[in-house]
Order: structure tokens, then sequence, then C-alpha cells
DNA sequence: GAGTTTGAAACT
DNA sequence: CAGTTTCAAACTC
């Protein structure tokens, strides 16, 4: 009789129990609104975990602005699915989510635009790197260690990136997390080490086909610069950029300093420079240089088992100068757009990505620009060539040679010890190296610190010094300058050229080399700067063959239509391109892909055939731009 | 290859 | 900020 009725009381009476017991309190505590920050940071997270391979070597400046950038937009495009996510039922938790998490973007951006600027010269950096919470100092973290593996080789890594995400979403890190995260991540970084020295003792052992060593090794690096960074968390930022700074850099100018070590290294123990590394001490120098020796192995051999395409006789025989450009190149090839300088990019040719087919296979060949610009091939392939002194392959060689000295920037200061921006190599922040033909030169690993202070220096009288000159749209810095120049040009020279007798149609105009008009924020005088206007509606993207016409300019620039700064430029957005007349297979890329290319070269085409009638320059013109389209990309 | 020209960077 | 000098690359012969 007073027997209760189990079905009605114990729900309610487990339920009594639940909301007094701490559990429920605690579950009762996670407000929507919680969850819906969580999932969403995670999926910014996961997002992230798409981060092209070209990453793996950034320059570090334009990596961090790349990078955040890159998380907002995704973040952005993220978004809506993430708000439609039926568990959720509340939208507006969602795209509260959805703003805390921009918040965090932000906060990201502001963060990483404070280290891009090296904040701590302008005495900013403190306030700025302790007003960040732990979120915005972990967030790039687990942002690297994310996109450094991206086949969730790392479990455990992956499972610090859950927790991470959680906690950056809406808690604050105790010291006691602080310290386990340590811990966890020394666990990592010396479990990657291992990996490395595997991936190095796998690499001995198969000889030079390091192609399947190289992606683990790209995690390594990736990893282990992000390791960088959590050695110095809490420290000064400016040390942690430093020390990828170091890190990059003397994976570049390791072979000249440090050829003989590396040899004897090679020979020796592999394990036994990465033992040191297991003592598990995270002190920033000591990483740094037990990485570059680690690292720095498998990154050349790797590539170059990667451009041997299998042909391993040539990986032990290539010469020293060999070895230095690759590793020089390398990380151009692997960062397209990020170490290497824009305004460098357009004289890679032909539409090719800096991981050009030619590069490397001109490399592949065993051809080493030599200073002196000819090429020099090593013994290994030098028979496969001698067959080859035929002009037209001849001219092609040449011109892949002139290719690859344009990617391999070399200087030749002699008053300015490569310690000033007028150096081509200290102004892409990297060393110098052995083709190099400057004098004095203190722009070297061996000078690290007399090259980070003159660059903090540099930096501190302009904060944009280091970063690329050339702005594109896709880089997202230009959006704010556009609104200045109010012009739709999709790239252009940061600051605008000064050019007072070269008409901007010589590469002493920085516009020019760039392959990008002049905007409005050029001073230049009579420009006839055939990539663009100062009004910008008839600029036309680089591609390969705007090279050519861009050095057709250089020598026969009358060629050309000619409308200076001062002249009143026709109105071409009139003038409308007829796409129907294109090749049908061309319409969907060409609006796709080079909207502005390809239109101002029919613009361009369209005057000309109106004012010149050269309709076969115009018809190559719209081929060029044609052919600079990627045929396997699709927007 | 030497000399000149050029414009960015650095300096005042 | 403007003018000058320095510098190294681009260019010419």
């Amino acid at each position: 009789m007073d027997t209760p009725d189990k079905t009605h009381i114990t729900p309610t009476s487990n339920l009594s129990k639940f909301e007094d017991s701490p559990v429920f309190k605690y579950i009762d505590s996670l407000s929507p609104i919680e969850l819906a920050k969580s999932k969403q940071t995670d999926n910014v997270f996961s997002s992230l975990a798409f981060l092209s391979p070209s990453s793996l070597f950034p320059s570090p400046q334009i990596s961090f602005l790349r990078e955040s950038r890159f998380s907002v937009k995704r973040h952005n495009f993220l978004s809506p699915s993430t708000s439609k996510t039926p568990q959720s039922g509340n939208e507006s938790n969602a795209s509260e989510g959805a703003s805390k998490a921009d918040e965090q973007s932000d906060l990201y951006d502001e963060h990483l635009g404070c280290l891009k600027n090296d904040c701590s010269s302008k005495g900013t950096s403190s306030n700025l790197v302790t007003d960040l919470s732990d979120l915005a100092t972990e967030f790039p973290r687990t942002l690297k260690y994310d996109c450094s593996s991206p086949d969730g080789n790392f479990e455990l890594r992956d499972e610090i990136l859950r927790n991470k995400s959680l906690e950056v979403a809406g808690e604050e890190r105790s010291p006691f997390q602080r310290i386990r995260d340590g811990w966890e991540m020394r666990q990592l970084h010396e479990r990657d080490l291992r990996k490395i020295c595997r991936v190095k003792q796998i690499e001995e052992s198969a000889g030079c086909s390091g192609v399947a060593a190289l992606s683990g090794v790209a995690d390594m690096l990736t990893m282990n610069s992000s390791i960088i960074h959590e050695n110095t968390d809490g420290q000064d930022q400016r040390t942690a950029d430093s020390g990828t700074t170091s890190f990059i850099s003397t994976i570049m100018q390791f072979p000249l300093d440090n050829a003989n070590n590396l040899r004897n290294a090679e020979s020796g123990d592999p394990s036994g420079s990465c033992k040191q590394n297991e003592s598990g001490d995270p002190v920033t120098d000591p990483t740094q240089s037990i990485l570059s020796t680690c690292l720095l192995d498998k990154l050349v051999v790797s590539d170059s088992g990667l451009k041997k395409d299998g042909k391993d006789e040539n990986c032990n025989q290539s010469g020293n100068q060999q070895v230095n450009i690759r590793r020089r190149c390398l990380v151009f090839e692997k960062s397209p757009g990020f170490g290497l300088h824009l305004n460098s990019l357009p004289n890679i040719t032909k539409g090719q990505s800096p991981l050009s087919k030619s590069t490397l296979s001109s490399m592949d060949r065993g051809e080493v620009p030599d200073d002196t610009g000819n090429s020099s091939e090593t013994p290994a392939t030098f028979g496969a060539n001698e067959s080859d002194h035929n002009s037209p392959e001849k001219k092609r060689q040449k011109f892949k040679l002139v290719e690859e000295r344009a990617v391999c920037k070399r200087c030749n200061c002699k008053r300015s010890k490569c310690l000033k921006l007028y150096c081509d190599c200290f102004a892409a922040g990297l060393y110098c190296i052995e083709p190099c033909a400057c004098q004095d030169c203190f722009n070297k690993p061996i000078h690290e610190n007399v090259v980070l202070e003159t660059r903090r220096q540099i930096e501190s009288r302009n904060p944009l010094a280091f970063t690329p000159k050339v702005i594109r749209s896709t880089d997202g810095v230009l959006d704010s300058l556009d609104e200045i120049n109010k012009t739709p040009a999709s790239a252009r020279h940061k600051r605008g050229c000064n050019c007072k007798r070269s008409s901007c149609l010589k590469k002493y105009c920085e516009c020019f080399q760039a392959g990008v008009g002049c905007s409005l924020g050029c001073r230049c005088e009579g420009c006839k700067n055939s990539f663009g206007w100062k009004d910008g509606g008839y600029e036309s993207e680089y591609n390969g063959d705007n090279l050519e016409a861009r050095d057709r300019n250089a020598s026969d620039k009358k060629s050309d239509i000619v409308i200076s700064k001062g002249q009143e430029h026709p109105n071409l957005s009139v003038l409308s391109p007829d796409i129907s007349r294109l090749p049908f297979a061309h319409r969907g890329k060409l609006a796709a892909f080079f909207p502005h290319s390809v239109k101002s070269s029919l613009q361009l085409c369209f005057t000309q055939e109106h004012g010149s009638s050269d309709s076969l320059s115009c018809q190559s013109r719209l081929d060029s731009n044609l052919h600079g389209i990627p045929e396997n990309e699709t927007p």
C-alpha cells in the first residue's frame, strides 16, 4: 500500500538525488552557451587541420599573418554548418559561440600581429602578451599542432588538442594544467624527436629514397617549430619568434657553416645528437640546435629524394654547392609566398608554383647556377645532358637557370654587410649562403645575434619592413589598402613605387618587378606600367607569360599601350570583355580564376584591336593568361 | 665585365 | 617630413 510507485517516484527521487549530486550541479552549470562555445571552437581548430602543407616552412612573419587570416576565414566558412547543428538546437547559442570564436580569432590576430611586428621592440609587447589570455597563446600552438599532423598520427597530440580546444573555449587554465601541458608537450617533443631519429635511421638504411620520410619530417618540422613556441610560452614572445627564425634560418644556412659537422653526423650515430634532446630540456636554444641538426638532414635528404624521384644515385654525388642551393631553395619551394617575398614570385615563370616542375626537373639534372649565373652540372648528371647541347634545349635550360636564380635569391652586397634592406637575402628574412657574392657578410647564423638585433632595429623603424612588398588580395591585408586606394586591383605594391625616370617599365620599379600595376599609393612620374595604372581598372595580374610580356616591355616598351598617369585613361569598364569569344573550356576558368587577369587582357586586347589591331599579340596574351590557369584547380 | 642608371633604403 | 647620401640591382655598352 505504502509502497511508492517506483515508476513515478524513482525518476523524481533520482532526479532529486542527481540534482543534489555534485555531478548534476556540474552538468547543470554547463550552460548551452558554454557547450556551443566549445563546439564552435573545436570546429575552428579542426578546420585548421586543412592548412596547406606549404605552411611547413613559413617565414616567421608571414606565416603568422597567413595563419591568422586563414583561421578567421576558415572559421567564417564553417560557422553556418555549426549553427545548423541540431544538437545545439539554439541558433543564438551557436551564433554566440561563433562570435566568441571570432573574438578569439581577433585576439589571435592581434597577438600574431604583435609578434609579427615585434611589438617588444616598441615596448608594447609585454602589455599585449600579458593581456592576452592563454587562449591567445595556445591557439597558435594548437593550430600548428593540428596542421602538423594532418593524418592524425599523433594521438596524444590530438588528445591534447581536443582538451585544449575545450579549455580554450571558456576555461582558464589552472597552474596545474599548465604544468601538465608542459609535461605533455615535452613528451610530445621527445616523441617527435625520436621519430625524427627513426626517420633518419630509415633514410640511412634506404639510401636517398626519403620521399616517404618527407611527410613525417615535415610533420616534425612544424611540430617542433611549434614546440619552440611552447617552450617560450610565458616568455618574451620575441624569443620565440627569433627562435623560429633561427631554426628556419639554420636549416637554410646549415650546410654552409656546418657542412663538415653534417657529414660527421651522417656518418656517425644518427641518434647521437637527438639523444641530447631526449634529456627533455625544453630550453629554446638547445632545442633549436638539436632540431636543426636532426631536421636538416631529413629535410635535405627527403627533399632530394623527392626531386630525384627515384634517381638515388645522384643523391650522394651532388656537390656541396648543389646541396646548399637545394637547401636554400627548399625553403622557397615549400613556402610559396611565405619565406619568399612576393615580389620575387613573379620571377617564377609560366604559371609555375615555386615548387615548379621546371625547377625540380632542372635540379633533377643536377644543374646548379653558379655565381656567374652559368649552370654547373654534377658528375652524376653531366653525362645525361652532354648530348643536349642543341640550342633549343640549351636555351630552355638557360631559361630555367634564370628561373632558379630568381627563386633562389642571392645578393651581391659589398658595403651593407648584408644587414640592411638593400640586401635581398636579409630583406627576405634569409641568411646569405654560399652562392651569394657578398662581402663582409654578417647575415649568417654565426652572427645570429647581430642579425636579429639589426632586424629588430629595422622593424622598430618600420614594422612592415620585412613583410612582402607586394600584397595580394588573398592575403587579406589588401582589403584595407583597397579602401585607401579605391582600386579593385588584385595585387599591389605595399607602399607603391617612386619611379621618376624608368616610367615603371623596368625592374627598377618595384611594382613592375613584382608584376603588379601601380596604384594610388605610387608616387611615380610618367607611369607606363603595363601591369596596370593608378586608376586601378586596368591591372593585369602576373602570370608566367606576363613575365615574358614584362620582359618584352623592358626592351620593347613602345609596342605596348602607353597611358601615362597624367593622361586620361579610357574607361575600360565600358569595354567589357566578350567572354563568349573565348574557347568554351576556358570560360569558366576565366571568370573563376584570373578574372582580373583575363579581363585585363581582354580589355587590353579590346582596346588594342580597336586601336592598333594587334590581334596576334592580343591572342597570345589571352593564351598566356589561359595557360596560367591550373588545369586541375577549380575554385 | 665594366660602367652607368635607377630608385629604395638609410641617414641627416 | 624633406632633402641628401648610400647602396645594390638593373641596365647598357
